[in-house]
RNA sequence: GCCCCCAUCGUCUAGCGGCCUAGGACACCGCCCUUUCACGGCGAAGGCACCGGUUCAAAUCCGGUUGGGGGUACCA
């Protein structure tokens, strides 16, 4: 069998969103699993909405993923341009090549009229189709339209009669009966190819073998297949991919909250467990697995898996499998993701030394499997490096502003400023002399400790906070809380 | 309006006629661990949309109903 060719072709209108990711990665999988090739092809055919800029964001989001491409932007291959709007000639070439079979026509039709003679159709109960006003013009008639100052479209003549079979390689073989299918417009007036007739000239010349993308794009699969047969093109294989929707199981969108996919790397998602989640979106491999590396996800992934139904995009599944895979990181892997953010936040050094970085290192060991997202290595490490934290107001009143608690934060001053060495060793023993003493429970004692030494009611261990701040800074911090709460009175 | 697709716990899914008194994961609830927050461990609850067929036997096959989604553009 030939070279498995795929491809992704975003529309770059805006930013990738969860449901292109996964049609992306989809793809991607499929082409690695079959030692095929991926293509990357921009479809920008829509001069009002695409930009530039959308574009470098998607290959930014695509980046992040992994999902590198083998032929596409700054990848040349054999089957280029790879961009839609330098691709104009190749499609006026065969709108031409349809219309001297006596497959495509022009159109002088206006959108308004064509919209008026819709809204009858609909009225009428009939299916909405072009009924064919233009399909015989005259020269002269045409001269007479162009003189009125309309610019045509071209229509493709489409079959009358018979059915247009989709085979699909998840659904079966979709039937569509050929009234349905109507003269529908391949080239638009302002001189650009619409989609279903782009991306059949674009699929066939670049080779493609599978067309695998959202089940959006079934119902407009008969009007293509009849475009591959017109130009004599041999027909992909097809794999409709269910759709994504949100919790109201509405197609998922911006309602719904984040769903571009660099937002979610901006919020601290691990691009290894975003992956990981979109391939269980609509794909599964057996009853008990769902942790896949992405060398795995090759190894498995198989269209045959891939479920019919629609899928919800449960945002807290990813965010226990984010969790997951913070986990799994080694220390080192951990610290190069978490330096620069710390680094961002301004309170780590931009060329930490040796010593610096093994305190950074029992500081990440404390906080890993207590983060949720990377963003939160700030927050959670910020008080080990610098004075400057903030005092959560709502803990300082319920833990804080008690009575008694002064003397406790006093007794343990001197507790520790007597300890001769700084280890949980040598302070538990005076706690637990503390105990006794005010008659508290363990909790009595350590939250307004750690209130004190870290602003917040959240911490790990506190022998380890203890310990990683040292001697110096905790008495200096039990201080000024002291102060802090007299001033509070 | 017309056409197409889909239907197993709240969610993602396993199941492709008997192994199913339907399995797993997330979430939820309870318990354990415990100085907080997490992590971890254990346990509970929760589903084959409905109605007809086919069959010795149906979550699995067929038809219908209902529900959801998509398409029907000079968007992609």
């Amino acid at each position: 069998m030939s070279t498995v060719r795929v491809r992704f072709a975003p529309s770059p209108t805006g930013y990738l969103h969860v449901g292109g990711a996964r049609t992306a990665l989809f793809n991607w999988l499929f082409a690695r699993h079959h030692k095929g090739v991926f293509v990357l092809r921009i479809e920008d055919t829509d001069l009002a909405r695409s930009t530039e800029q959308a574009t470098q964001v998607i290959l930014d989001a695509l980046e992040y993923l992994g999902l590198d491409w083998d032929e596409g932007p700054n990848k040349d291959g054999d089957y280029g341009p790879y961009y839609q709007s330098q691709r104009l000639d190749i499609y006026k070439e065969y709108a031409n090549k349809l219309m001297d079979l006596g497959r495509a026509y022009e159109c002088y039709c206006t959108p308004e009229e064509l919209d008026e003679r819709r809204k009858e159709q609909i009225k009428a109960g009939f299916p909405t189709r072009y009924d064919q006003k233009c399909s015989e013009l005259t020269d002269e008639e045409k001269a007479a339209f162009r003189a009125e100052g309309r610019v045509p479209t071209v229509r493709f003549k489409a079959e009358g009669d018979g059915e247009t079979i989709v085979p699909d390689l998840i659904r079966g073989n979709v039937r569509f009966e050929n009234t349905q299918v109507d003269d529908f417009v391949i080239f638009k007036s302002d001189g650009m190819p619409t989609y279903n007739f782009a991306v059949v000239v674009d699929d066939a010349l670049m080779k493609i073998t599978h067309v695998i993308r959202g089940e959006d794009h079934l119902s407009n699969t008969p009007k293509q297949i009849q475009i591959y047969q017109a130009l004599g093109f041999d027909v992909p294989i097809f794999a409709h991919i269910p759709m994504i929707l949100g919790s109201d199981k509405s197609l998922l969108s911006k309602r719904h909250g984040a769903t571009s996919v660099m937002q979610f790397s901006e919020e601290g998602y691990m691009a290894t467990a975003m992956v990981n989640y979109l391939s269980l979106l609509g794909w599964g491999y057996d009853d008990s697995q769902t942790i896949f590396s992405v060398p795995e996800l090759i190894e498995k992934f198989s269209l045959e898996r891939v479920s019919k139904n629609p899928a919800v995009f449960d945002l807290q599944k990813l965010e226990w499998m984010n969790g997951i895979y913070i986990r799994d990181l080694s220390l080192e892997e951990f610290y190069d993701i978490a330096v620069p953010f710390w680094q961002k936040a301004g309170f780590y050094p931009e060329e930490p030394n040796t010593e610096e970085k093994e305190y950074a290192l029992r500081i990440l060991a404390e906080i890993q499997n207590r983060i949720k997202f990377l963003v939160d290595v700030i927050d959670f490490a910020k008080y080990f490096f610098t004075d400057d934290y903030e005092y959560n107001e709502q803990v300082v009143e319920s833990i804080l502003d008690k009575p008694g608690i002064e003397d406790i934060l006093e007794y343990i001053y001197d507790a520790l400023e007597s300890v001769p060495e700084f280890t949980e060793e040598h302070i538990k023993p005076l706690f637990k002399e503390g105990l006794e003493k005010f008659d508290v429970k363990m909790g009595g004692l350590i939250q307004p400790i750690r209130v004190a030494l870290t602003g917040s009611n959240i911490s790990p261990g506190i022998y380890d906070v203890l310990e990683l701040l040292g001697k110096e800074r905790v008495l200096d911090r039990i201080k000024r809380t002291l102060i802090l709460m007299k001033e509070r009175g």
